[in-house]
DNA sequence: TTTCAACGAGGGCTAATGCT
DNA sequence: AGCATTAGCCCTCGTTGAAA
């Protein structure tokens, strides 16, 4: 027979690592032309294997009575059948006509030559808003696609887009170009549009302009609803993917460092900082982001389980912000007292109350960069790795899907940090 | 079969103004 | 003065396809 049918791990991506499950992916072979791979489907369900027991040589799972090995094997057949009704046909079938049939469920047209015409692959019929055509304005199509688009989402995410529509409306007003219509636009528009937006006062803030990197999401915007319409087949092509627009800089990652954590936790706070001080030494303990820390507080028996050998608590949770990465964070003695000098909960404060008194602590502290909410998680990071840590605990601590995001974004190799992997490693 | 990097976007965080 | 609102900034992860 000629053709292989095998399956493979999908290959994670950079700075991934499998999970557990994870997606199979399948990769067909006719006549010696081997497919990219697709993902592994039946029965309307993904297949799924615990990718540790993944046998490759074996194309199965070594675990007794997986569910997944008859998936696969149902999967299989079912591939090998539409290549042997293809034969049967008296057709010569090649990769694309197999998967095609295989995915689509419906018959690729042989074309006089012996070639294949995939039709719903390439002319999908798809159902597009009549109103919006290549003629078009921009703003109108704009318009269109988030309503299309961002109907069930967040009211946020909705503003977003219908700030950037205010924002062309009025560089269409003010450089005099009334409907502009979608077909007009090109890489030399969505420049001048970039700069204009760099120059121009948003009304609101006095002394602050667009930066260039923000002017590039709206250009981003723009593009999404140009992909959008090639999709849709009313433009040819997209005149302004392929422009590289400045990106924002990174910022220097900024911590507390032991000093400055014995103070904070030291530090006597009355009247009305004290709830904003509290909630920042529980962020500063835990590593957590505020919505997270809040709902920890407020049903403290839900997220804490004792570890096995029942000296200490694990807090665990899965992290508000999507994709709800699971955290488990060592609690430390000093969340203990933390709880203990109140009764109940401070009322958790609203975010702009808490950012005011970051302006106090710092000044308390006497530390000279600006401390944010966020250098509360950090210097959790760095904390826990003085404390011995290893970047991979550290990183299920924050809750990172990935620990090269904990390298990239919260931890500086120190000096000191390397003394306490020696302090860990000698006392084994 | 394994490994790799660029990029786009979601949404929490930050820092302003507005309102009472 | 203090809380509410919101434009703008940043962190983070998933998508993507091909080379090694």
């Amino acid at each position: 027979m000629a053709i292989s049918v095998r399956y493979r791990l999908r290959p994670p991506k950079k700075g991934q690592t499998y999970s557990n499950p994870h997606v199979l992916q399948c990769r067909i072979t006719v006549n010696g032309t081997q497919d990219s791979g697709f993902s592994a489907v039946w029965k309307n369900e993904k297949i799924m294997v615990n990718p540790a027991k993944w046998k490759c040589d074996q194309q199965r799972t070594s675990q007794r009575d997986d569910p997944a090995n008859e998936l696969i094997d149902g999967h299989r057949s079912a591939i090998r059948e539409v290549h042997r009704n293809q034969v049967a046909r008296g057709w010569t079938p090649t990769k694309d006509s197999v998967k095609y049939e295989f995915i689509e469920g419906i018959e690729p047209e042989l074309k006089p030559d012996g070639s294949f015409y995939f039709r719903a692959w390439d002319s999908s019929p798809k159902p597009v808003d009549r109103r919006i055509s290549e003629e078009s304005a921009i703003t109108e199509a704009l318009a269109a696609y988030y309503i299309q688009f961002c109907g069930n989402y967040a009211k946020e995410r909705k503003e977003r887009w219908q700030y950037v529509q205010r924002l062309l409306i009025r560089y269409l007003e003010e450089t005099h170009q009334p409907d502009l219509p979608c077909y007009k636009v090109n890489a030399g528009w969505a420049r001048r549009f970039h700069a204009w937006l760099q120059t121009i006062d948003t009304g609101r803030w006095k002394n602050r302009k667009i930066s260039p990197a923000h002017a590039s999401t709206m250009l981003y915007r723009i593009g999404s609803v140009l992909d959008w319409l090639v999709e849709e087949q009313l433009l040819i092509s997209n005149p302004i993917n392929s422009i590289k627009w400045p990106a924002y800089q990174q910022k220097e990652v900024i911590f507390l460092e032991q000093h400055h954590i014995d103070q904070v936790l030291a530090m006597q706070v009355r009247g009305a900082n004290f709830s904003a001080h509290w909630w920042f030494k529980l962020m500063m303990l835990t590593g957590m982001d505020y919505p997270d820390a809040k709902l920890y507080a407020q049903n403290r028996q839900k997220y804490e389980s004792p570890t096995l050998d029942g000296t200490g608590v694990i807090i665990s949770g899965l992290r508000l912000k999507p994709p709800h990465v699971q955290y488990d964070i060592p609690k430390l003695p000093q969340v203990d007292a933390l709880f203990a000098e109140v009764t109940g909960i401070p009322e958790p404060n609203s975010h702009q109350t808490l950012y005011s008194y970051l302006y106090t602590l710092q000044d308390m502290l006497g530390f000279e960069k600006r401390i944010t909410m966020k250098t509360a998680r950090k210097t959790a990071g760095v904390m826990f790795l003085y404390a011995g840590y290893t970047i991979a605990e550290v990183s299920r601590i924050l809750g990172h899907k990935s620990i090269s995001t904990t390298e990239k974004y919260y931890v500086k190799v120190t000096r000191r940090i390397v003394e306490s992997g020696m302090k860990r490693v000698n006392n084994r």
